[in-house]
DNA sequence: TAGTGGTCTAGACCACTAC
DNA sequence: TAGTGGTCTAGACCACTAT
């Protein structure tokens, strides 16, 4: 006679951990059990408990720390990110009383490459500024941001670079120029490494890709350029 | 004397597979050598190049499919979908040229929510319908949508579920209804199970969660919905 | 030093696909 | 039937953290 074998696979024992985390049996900033009391518990050799756990993992509730355990992580809240054709991040975070700051981490003179040269409408020849900087909100990464500008527009930009708080702040004081903000195409993606390490996320968080063209209250196309940001920590809105 | 032991870890191997892939080696809708191969390719055992597929089924490279091999998944190509105030989704594939259908897979009529309740601005015992609705594009799930319509302002709808096309198509034939979009929330989030399986997507492909207010051109509130959309196929696109 | 997670070995058997 | 990926066992040793 066959025996009724326990039906405890990883995706079970998986699935078991998540809903006691949904219900807060282990809660939020604890950590689940070690792994080897949870072979114990479910009778299974460590080999189960790791393939369960790295699912977890991978779906986002918990993060493993060597010699210390695996911790339940903390849903976010995420904060509202309004588009609209004049406002930009800083402003955003602003008006909502959030701490911010940029940071101007890299940035070049340079050849326009095709996509850059079309949208921004250069001729041959013209060269840009492009800027990579990255956002910050209550001290934590948020965003990187890689930014072009055509040269002509902004004569001596790099002078402006010093003590950088904002590239608005940059085209308000030197330029005279209140930006418009004309079309934001966005996408939801993974991550590239690079980018999940300079935000501290995990490569299994998702994140929004925003390109946007922001044009002279002329018209004319001043600046293209294309954010990562944390899709898990901005819930962006966008009114008619 | 140390030998020096070659560095050939599951990350490393993952890596070189990556790489290969990047680099056209192994071709997209191709297959990556099978596990025994590459056991013998790398010298390790089954356990490791195991490890290192996982990465890549992790990061969205390849899909592994039992019985066959672990395919090199072909980066897709996202449809624009243009958010404004008059826009929908069909109204949308429609101008694109794009071939596409809805299916209304659920409803019901129910007391709201909280949310909905105060989305829409309803009296106490206000009864509401809630639809489920899956979109498809080129004959392929792309999302599913959570929509809420209050009662009284939809006299018998369920009459019109029975060739069920598109809701606008509904307002519009039979209660004269141009709808008009209000407020648009989107963030990016890893779909849960019962969305990604109706989608026939992987659990870790990135969707855009969307939440909508939608009015009739007086003002009044008329629907709310929260749609999941494919982040992948969608690259949406918000003009000011 | 004890306990945690991370890496790795060397197998076995099963389920599915292709021929 | 042979080849593929999926599940599972039963260990070993290492790296890191806490005490």
């Amino acid at each position: 006679m066959k025996q009724a074998k326990t039906v405890t696979s990883h995706l079970q024992i998986a699935e078991d951990l998540i809903t006691k985390i949904r219900l807060g049996e282990y809660q939020a900033n604890e950590k689940i059990p070690s792994e080897h009391t949870l072979c114990q518990k479910y009778q299974v050799p460590r080999h189960m408990v790791r393939q369960a756990i790295a699912r977890l993992t991978n779906l986002g509730w918990v993060t493993p720390v060597q010699g210390k355990g695996s911790y339940i992580k903390q849903k976010p809240k995420p904060i509202p990110y309004i588009l609209s054709a004049e406002t930009s991040y800083s402003n955003n975070m602003q008006e909502q009383g959030i701490d911010h700051t940029s940071k101007l981490i890299d940035w070049e003179i340079t050849n326009p490459n095709q996509e850059e040269k079309s949208k921004l409408k250069l001729g041959n020849g013209e060269k840009v500024y492009r800027l990579e900087i990255v956002r910050f909100a209550r001290k934590q990464p948020m965003s990187i941001t890689t930014t072009t500008l055509p040269k002509v527009e902004f004569p001596n930009l790099e002078k402006h670079f010093i003590h950088f708080k904002s590239l608005y702040r940059i085209f308000l004081d030197h330029y005279q120029l209140q930006p418009v903000r004309s079309m934001t195409k966005f996408q939801a993606i993974l991550p590239l490494l690079s980018d999940a390490e300079m935000l501290g996320i995990p490569e299994n968080i998702p994140i929004i890709q925003m390109e946007s063209m922001v044009n002279h209250p002329n018209g004319v196309p001043i600046e293209y350029n294309i954010s990562r940001i944390r899709g898990d920590m901005h819930q962006c809105v966008v009114e008619f």
